[in-house]
DNA sequence: GTGACATATAAGTCTGACTTTTTGTTCCCG
DNA sequence: CGGGAACAAAAAGTCAGACTTATATGTCAC
């Protein structure tokens, strides 16, 4: 997904990054940039790059005289994409699957209350066309379109809600969604309960009700909680 | 703060990083890495290190025969630390400041449910200790010693909630606070009433009253939003 | 044991040559 | 006159080698 190959430093992260956030080299270990430069058959030069970006992402800290010492897990930038997509993508995976839920529970409904009063008429619309491309999809195995508007729907509360920071978010969002629907158990057709709130969701913010639609929000991403067996109110 | 000085590519980003996130260099704009280097006196390695730094946060992306492109606001890695240091050291300060309170009001008042289930009884100590901290320096102008309590207290909230993702956001939280007390109109003792409130945060979760310690945590956040007029239900 | 000093080590830096990709131009032919 | 193929130039990408610098660690005298 996203970009791959965009250099031989990428190459090089797409190995050492998932490697580094599966915990296959515990905090504390040092390697050296002249035997990674060597296992990866790149020159110094570029394993210095890929270091550097390890750095910028706290995984690793370059010392002089020491060496590359890999970083606790609790110092990593676990916001960054990059480091989220590498753990979604190895054994972390499912830990990594109730953070974000969890992140989604406390975001999208401030977002969605935000959205309700900054939405604008083109994002209603939007909203209102995607909840119905959800119904639409809700009955005959039709996951993959059904994904595709509920991805979309949950994007454009995100970006709604006019806080970039919460937009952000909308990638991350996708994400999950995205790995539930393909990794996880979802054989069976989309919890009509589910389909009907995004539904109403989308009715709230087209009528400005944001109480009603961050309430209504909430009830979404606690049953994303359940989903997950995490304990909820 | 955290870490001046880390090589000659840090600098470069010490310098590089805010123009860039002040939007010095319009979105699209074209920079050659050559010309870079020669403009902080470095030499080509040291500033492609300091490019593919900012390629991972998304500030830039570099294309052959094209050169370091600046991309849009939006594609930023909002989250990263550095970044988020950058745009509030710059002219974005206001904006960022916004974003950060109302990421905080959604994300606080979930974390405290939570640690009011999770805390263990040391970080409930640490809590009613924070709380205590703040209730002591609330009068005579003692800023410093109470920013510092209270910096500590939302530290020890967002890691209880035994979230990895809220855990990341107390150094956030704590560039916040630190904002409001150092540059903002912070000339007066602060609000009794927040005050009052943290103390009643602290003994929601010792209670393990995890509703009524999001409740509190709203309304400690709800005064925040209304400080930096962010329109309010 | 403590402090100063020496040494080895690995990262950091610089330079210059070469490769590769991509873009824009030119030129030929339909 | 238009479209496509060949070409040329530009900028990033890669590599190899030499040199510098910081620093952890061991050694020795006191």
């Amino acid at each position: 997904m996203s970009t791959p190959g965009r250099g031989l430093h990428g190459r090089v992260l797409d190995t050492l990054g998932p490697a580094i956030t599966a915990g296959e080299y515990p905090a504390g270990s040092v390697l050296r940039t002249d035997e990674l430069a060597q296992r990866f058959e790149v020159s110094r030069s570029v394993m210095r790059e890929a270091v550097r970006v390890l750095e910028s992402m706290h995984l690793v800290e370059s010392r002089r005289r020491v060496g590359v010492t890999v970083l606790a897990e609790c110092e990593w930038n676990v916001y960054d994409p990059q480091v989220i997509r590498w753990r979604l993508a190895g054994s972390e995976r499912p830990r990594q699957l109730r953070s974000l839920t969890v992140l989604r529970s406390a975001v999208e409904p401030v977002a969605a209350g935000l959205a309700a009063r900054l939405a604008t008429p083109e994002q209603c619309a939007e909203l209102t066309e995607c909840a119905l491309g959800m119904v639409a999809n809700s009955r005959g195995h039709r996951l993959e379109e059904y994904l595709f508007h509920d991805v979309a729907f949950h994007r454009v509360i995100l970006t709604a809600s006019g806080n970039e920071m919460f937009a952000r978010l909308g990638g991350v969002v996708a994400e999950v969604l995205a790995g539930r629907t393909h990794h996880d158990v979802m054989f069976e057709d989309p919890d009509p309960a589910a389909v009907t709130l995004h539904v109403q969701v989308a009715e709230a913010v087209r009528a400005r009700d944001a109480e009603r639609a961050e309430r209504l929000t909430r009830e979404i991403t606690e049953g994303a909680l359940q989903e997950l067996d995490i304990l909820a109110p």
